[in-house]
DNA sequence: TTCTCGCCGTAC
DNA sequence: GACGTACGGCGAGAAT
């Protein structure tokens, strides 16, 4: 703790109020009826500051219950207020006793509100330290001064004087006399009839604060103020108003208390009272932290927390000391600057290394805001590093190494020897979590609040590029990314390595694809600007058509792309019936729902087409080339590794994963996905793989006979189900069939096939029954999956990824539901990322060691795109499609489909 | 002007 | 309400 750690004062009751209309929407509660929003909003408000403040004595602090020593000032006061929401009310008690869990000192005082004792806090700090009040009340704003001032910590907004003064027109001084001036409708503050916000800020500018105004009434009716005329009697009449108004407006700041400051430390949390309450709030994310932390709040309690010992490296001598303790260490973490969060576009200007906990030191070498103290030269740092970080031997550890890798690359920088990536060991312990980045991570392992880049950037369009940051605040935020690392690395690895299979997804798949991933990515897909550019004009040709027709039918212009304009459009100016309405209760204009209704009016198929075209161009034809890199003069997306709970990649900037192919006019799109001159592009995918999974998964003989035997597999399917040969199903047949194999994979219900295919729900219910009939497999495995679940609280793929699912135990019936289908789907949709992850490393070791001319450029869940030469295609393509099939051993054949042409969609 | 949320639609 | 996993564009309203 130190003298100039700020107190931290705050106003509970605010947070109360403003939390709970905030989240009343959400309508947040617990399975058992329980309200939680408030509790949620004012405790995640207080974590908050408690990551801010880390070493400030703090108090929370609450109105009391019952009369002030305004009410016997004015008996009318606050008599406007409705009573307290019982969903409010039932709030309360939680949050104090949460508050109390966590250790923070909570304040109610008798016979004032919280604003007065804070107040009385903030003025008995003096001069002495600086005082941070986190409210949402403006009226808050008179106590600020050169050492206190204001927090809005659920708008994260600051205000000290200047921001008064800005927010306001006036110095915080004038703030009361402002308030009793204009009153206060909700606190029932009568102030001066016919004042309002312009008049009260005007008189004050004008001629000071409440008692000069009066003292210089004659003053007022030559004011350029509007109404100034009148003013001074309307000012007249009120001013006894106006006299009391000032009184209840004033904070009371000589509140006799019964703590001082110096009692108001926090003390250490309650971790299990803690664990008790979020989980009775269902509070899953705070849970699982908890959960998580336990064994790091353990050991820090144990031992006093480590000194940091943060260097900025510019001494030619003390860098190469640094860079032989490197090479003599066992393991480093290492983290690079950049210019960019483009990968393509991104220039390093300083890399950081940490060797022990606690220690790191950051070399900048391409800083250059005025003023910039000398650094080391690039040629000097990456020279000598260069060695090191190409150096397989020579083990690294970093967070999310595949963008290190990529930018190091535009400096001729090969990384090798990646020992350890912390994003994906967390990914891997748990994919269900949803961030993977060094903050979160720091926090929930390490119990440490980390530095965030927007702390020291900014954000926004004024946000600095990194070279522009002065090295005093650059430097601990850089060595501290090393030295967190390093210590999340400490942490991860032993919970990793205690699980075999999780640590042979980790070892075997995740860390072996970071390169592979990473040279996808630098690879690119070239993509035509000119044939996109004239998709774009003429999609636009024909929104402008529709867009008329659709202006006539309706009888007038709204918004097509508006759902809201247009549900006002279809429901009420043309009495459509409405046919199914949004979670929210808005009728709902979603395709399914237009397309029924287009056999009945003109206007829906209109507006279908219309949306269809417009998605195209915006998402596709006028994007994609925008993203074309300028000198590649291809577009290079990023492939997520820890973002999709079951183990999928992810893409995005742009996402190649939803490049449109059901519809003519969107496989023109692929069309633009071309090869460059001399070469083709080859897709091969994967048939069917999910569902080959499922038969190899349930090991039902069923199955696993229909694809042995190379049958269609849908037409199969309705052959059983139905009782026909497969020679004799209808077209209708196999569709149904083909809607019954992809809803079981997705866990679905009864409902959701009738829902599909439009039918009964009873004639769904016969579908199910019978499939199940013919394929007792299936329903087994289905049955024992859950059970498993709810047994473990995880499911696994065939290599061992796991993927937690709290809310399988859930009592919320729907949420259980949900959790169910999760576990019976991410089996299957994990194990075939699994087999692409691994085909993918096969193919890149291919490519490497038999070095054909040939690139991967792309992966889409089942498939793998490259570019190859046109002279070395055929034997590519044998290559590509015996890799991939042998990626798995299952109980049958693991089919690849494959094509060639001069584009994604010849390809096909 | 910028941010967030809801809705919608694309892929596998 | 009711079918899993993603990314992203647009409108609308809120915050600024």
């Amino acid at each position: 703790m130190t003298d100039t750690s700020p107190l931290v004062l705050v106003d509970g009751s605010s947070y109360l109020y403003r939390a709970f209309h905030a989240m009343s929407q959400a309508d947040l509660r617990n399975s058992s009826g329980q309200p939680t929003g408030a509790v949620r909003g004012v405790i995640s408000m207080l974590r908050r500051l408690q990551k801010d403040y880390p070493d400030s004595p703090i108090a929370v602090v609450f109105d009391a219950k019952g009369k002030t020593f305004r009410d016997e000032m004015f008996a009318e006061y606050k008599a406007q207020r409705p009573p307290m929401p019982d969903d409010l009310r039932s709030q309360i008690q939680p949050i104090h006793d949460i508050i109390d869990a966590m250790g923070l000192p909570r304040l109610v005082v008798d016979g004032v509100e919280a604003d007065d004792v804070i107040g009385t806090l903030a003025a008995q700090a003096g001069a002495e330290r600086p005082v941070v009040v986190s409210t949402g009340d403006k009226d808050m704003a008179q106590l600020v001064n050169d050492h206190v001032t204001l927090v809005n910590t659920m708008t994260d907004t600051r205000m000290d004087v200047a921001g008064v003064k800005e927010k306001f027109g006036i110095p915080p001084e004038l703030i009361i006399d402002y308030l009793a001036l204009m009153g206060d409708k909700v606190d029932n503050i009568p102030g001066v009839a016919g004042v309002g916000e312009k008049t009260a800020l005007a008189l004050l500018q004008a001629l000071g604060g409440l008692k000069d105004i009066y003292q210089r009434l004659d003053e007022v009716p030559s004011l350029s103020i509007r109404g100034a005329k009148s003013l001074a009697k309307k000012l007249e009449d009120s001013r006894d108003a106006a006299m009391l108004s000032y009184e209840l407006a004033t904070i009371k700041c000589d509140v006799e208390l019964e703590v001082s400051i110096a009692e108001l430390i926090p003390k250490a949390p309650d971790n299990d009272a803690l664990l008790a309450l979020f989980s009775e709030m269902e509070f899953r994310s705070w849970v699982e932290e908890l959960q998580g932390s336990e064994a790091a709040t353990d050991v820090e309690s144990s031992k006093p927390a480590t000194a940091t010992r943060y260097e900025v490296v510019t001494d030619a001598e003390v860098f190469h000391k640094w860079v032989e303790r490197l090479a003599a260490a066992e393991l480093f973490a290492f983290d690079t600057e950049t210019t960019s969060l483009n990968y393509m576009q991104a220039r390093v200007v300083g890399v950081s290394f940490a060797v022990e906990a606690g220690e790191a030191a950051y070399v900048p070498f391409g800083h250059d805001y005025i003023d910039a103290p000398d650094q080391l030269s690039e040629e000097e740092v990456l020279g000598a590093l260069k060695p090191l970080l190409e150096d397989a031997d020579c083990a690294k550890v970093g967070q999310n190494l595949k963008y290190d890798a990529n930018v190091l690359a535009n400096h001729g920088i090969a990384l090798r020897g990646i020992a350890d990536d912390t994003m994906l060991q967390s990914y891997v312990l748990n994919s269900t979590a949803s961030r993977h980045d060094m903050d979160t991570l720091a926090l929930k392992y390490l119990g440490e609040t980390t530095v965030h880049y927007e702390d020291i950037a900014g954000k926004g369009a004024k946000q600095l590029s990194f070279n522009q940051i002065a090295l005093e605040q650059a430097g601990p935020y850089a060595a501290e990314d090393a030295d967190i690392t390093l210590r999340l690395h400490q942490c991860l690895s032993p919970q990793l390595g205690a699980e075999k299979g999780l640590n042979e997804v980790y070892r075997n798949i995740e860390l072996p694809l970071v390169p592979v991933l990473s040279r996808i990515e630098r690879n690119g897909a070239l993509i035509s600007r000119e044939m996109l550019g004239k998709q774009s004009l003429e999609i636009a040709e024909k929104l402008k058509e529709l867009e008329q027709q659709a202006y006539e039918i309706a009888g007038g212009e709204f918004n097509l792309a508006s759902p809201k304009q247009l549900g006002e459009i279809l429901f009420e100016r043309l009495e459509i019936p409405v046919v199914k309405k949004t979670p929210k209760g808005a009728p709902s204009t979603a395709e399914e729902v237009l397309v029924e209704l287009a056999h009945d009016y003109p206007l829906p198929k209109v507006i279908l087409d219309y949306r269809g075209l417009a998605k195209l161009k915006s998402t596709y034809t006028d994007k994609l080339p925008q993203l074309i890199d300028e000198r590649t003069g291809r577009v290079h997306t990023s492939y997520h590794q820890a973002v999709a709970a079951t183990g999928r990649l992810s893409s995005s900037d742009p996402n190649l994963q939803n490049i449109p192919i059901r519809s003519a006019e969107g496989r023109r799109i692929r069309k633009a996905f071309i090869a460059a001159e001399g070469y083709k592009i080859l897709a091969a995918d994967y048939s069917q793989i999910e569902l080959r999974i499922m038969a190899h998964l349930s090991r039902d003989e069923g199955l696993i006979r229909a694809f042995k035997n190379g049958e269609d597999i849908h037409r199969a399917t309705a052959a059983e189900v139905f009782g026909v040969a497969p020679e004799d199903v209808s077209d209708e047949q196999r569709r149904n069939a083909k809607a019954i194999n992809f809803g079981l994979i997705y866990g679905m219900s009864a409902f959701g096939l009738a829902r599909q295919l439009h039918i009964g729900r009873n004639e769904a219910q016969q579908y199910i029954d019978l499939y199940f009939e013919r394929y007792p497999g299936v329903l087994r495995y289905m049955d024992d999956t859950r059970a498993l679940a709810a047994e473990k609280g995880y499911v696994e793929t065939l290599f061992g990824r796991r993927l937690h699912l709290p809310e399988i135990n859930a009592r919320n019936g729907q949420r259980r539901q949900a959790a169910e289908r999760t576990a019976i789907n991410a089996p299957m949709q994990g194990t075939a990322a699994d087999i692409i992850k691994n085909a993918m490393i096969a193919v890149d070791r291919y490519l490497i060691d038999e070095n054909p001319d040939a690139k991967m450029i792309m992966q889409v869940h089942d498939e793998l795109v490259l570019e190859v030469a046109e002279g070395q295609l055929e034997q590519v393509q044998a290559r590509v499609v015996e890799l991939m099939s042998a990626a798995a051993e299952l109980a049958i054949p693991l089919e690849v489909g494959v094509g060639s042409g001069n584009n994604w969609d010849e390809a096909h």
